[in-house]
DNA sequence: ATTATTCTCACTATTTATGGGTATTTACTT
DNA sequence: AAGTAAATACCCATAAATAGTGAGAATAAT
């Protein structure tokens, strides 16, 4: 029998997924929580096997939850529950340890097969999560390192993401506007996108800004 | 027996929702449908007694499902399941005909019970109007909402963050490329940015890529 | 029916970015 | 000592974006 706590700040979707998961016998919905820090009341003096975490709530949100809880040194598998699947997102995730991640908009199996899997400490990301997940991880990881940006490259990146232009840039680094120019030539071309908005984009796919 | 075509994008709250409603003799969940098209073509087909609407939806959103079924003269109670509750967006359901509105928070027995208000043609205003949750959809769309920036608009800033130039927008969208730097320049102007990076970074932080 | 908004297009002028070079100094590596 | 990467700087030419102004046409709102 898998325990499991479930949160999220919508009642209708609390009842909705209780239900759902009623009709499998080898889950049990034991509790469940309105908001963050209910959920970690409730995670402390109740056993649970999978904690299974709506990502957006106000107040204190999914990854705050799952932070405050290894703060705690409270361990439980986590499943998140997301409506977007974008590569930040996932990103935080993997590295916060969270145990799986899908999407609102997947079905009725999925849902009960990943809490299986996650009760069982295994992974499991939804395919469309999965797949944005390794270009995440690979575009993370080696993107800044792999592309062989310089200091001063991220430098600049971050300074045209914050919509300075050439000349605000050369005088907030004290250096001529043509060097700026050279840099951000260098920066297009080792990304290997046309434009600012793409340089801009990548400063925001890795967390540059 | 009351007969409810449900319509959400996310598969998770339409399994939910049918599975509550399955606990109740007098209601029937004949079909559900993922998005606002799809919804129209089911309800020109099928006799349905009341439709159980997202108003947050992609592409079509349940507002504009609404205008669509008085265009087409399809009368069908409608119930609107919504994350907020203001006072400005209940006056536009109001006008618009819509029978009744209810929150996604509120619980099983008083969303059982408005689909039966509403499907006597009453007319039911979830009365837990109370301060709104704002997750992170929401967010985006307020932001979107408050700088009231029009459907070109936000349509052309998706493109610009594509690291698309003005000839492409313009070749893409059929119009002339003026046109897209009027569109732009309005657009930088409503978004308070300097330029094409605050663009793009205004796209990312509203989730508009 | 009238007003307001949105979308459309155009013109001019200026600024900024992009792409092609080349080159010097510094610092670090081998 | 020689080689290399990084940061610096400059030039030229073209492409693109920004800013200001004006205005017609189609739609939506009242």
């Amino acid at each position: 029998m898998i325990r499991v706590l479930l949160v999220d700040d919508h009642q209708v979707v609390i009842d909705g997924i209780s239900s759902i998961l009623e009709d499998d016998a080898s889950i049990k919905v034991v509790d469940s929580a309105l908001n963050g820090a209910d959920a970690l009341r409730k995670l402390e003096f109740s056993a649970v096997d999978v904690l299974l975490l709506d990502i957006n709530m106000p107040e204190m949100d999914g990854i705050e939850v799952v932070r405050q809880l290894q703060k705690k040194g409270i361990k439980v598998n986590v499943l998140i529950l997301t409506m977007h699947n974008n590569a930040q997102f996932t990103k935080q995730l993997i590295e916060l340890g969270v145990q799986g991640c899908i999407l609102k908009n997947s079905g009725k199996k999925e849902l009960i097969f990943a809490i299986n899997e996650v009760s069982q400490g295994r992974r499991i990301y939804g395919d469309d999560v999965t797949e944005s997940l390794f270009d995440s991880l690979e575009k993370t990881q080696n993107a800044v390192d792999q592309v062989q940006l310089t200091k001063r490259e991220v430098e600049i990146i971050k300074l045209i993401a914050s919509e300075l232009n050439t000349n605000e840039i050369a005088e907030k680094l004290f250096i001529s506007s043509h060097t700026v120019d050279t840099h951000r030539k260098n920066i297009l071309s080792k990304l290997g996108v046309k434009n600012l908005a793409g340089l801009v984009r990548f400063a925001y796919e890795n967390q540059l800004v």
